[in-house]
DNA sequence: ATCCTGACTGTTC
DNA sequence: AGAACAGCCAGGA
């Protein structure tokens, strides 16, 4: 095999670094995507995260958009996100987002421990 | 292979 | 600050 074989694949990163979400702390799809390796793979991390079957133990709600706010168009799913995320102690404003200055994950402390 | 859709984003108005 | 646009990448039909 002269080419490398991906050891693992895109989704497998994009994964990967969702788990490393410290609790209490949020990431960007775009963050996300550049951390695995896809300059522009935002969506791709959403797309990803959508793929995610149930039972998972994936922090998949510490990720939202560039804007600070939930970006799940399914109502009652974008309502446990924010549930979730507030009982980690992330606060919403009047307009359903959170401060990113505050809350965004450096992508520097790998520490996560699920739940 | 082509077209459409989507848990996105940065730029411009 | 909010809305419109175009660019992006992957699947499924």
């Amino acid at each position: 095999m002269t080419q490398l074989p991906a050891a693992e694949s895109p989704y497998d990163r994009i994964y990967s670094l969702v788990a490393r979400i410290p609790r209490g702390r949020i990431a960007t799809y775009g963050q996300i995507a550049r951390l695995a390796g896809i300059p522009n793979g935002a969506r791709q991390v959403g797309y990803a995260l959508a793929a995610l079957r149930s039972g998972h133990q994936l922090p998949w709600h510490r990720v939202i958009n560039a804007s600070g706010a939930v970006s799940l168009r399914d109502a009652g799913s974008a309502e446990e996100q924010r549930f979730r995320l507030e009982k980690e102690g992330i606060r919403f404003d009047a307009a359903g987002r959170v401060d990113l200055r505050a809350y965004r994950w450096d992508g520097v402390d790998t520490r996560c421990v699920f739940a």
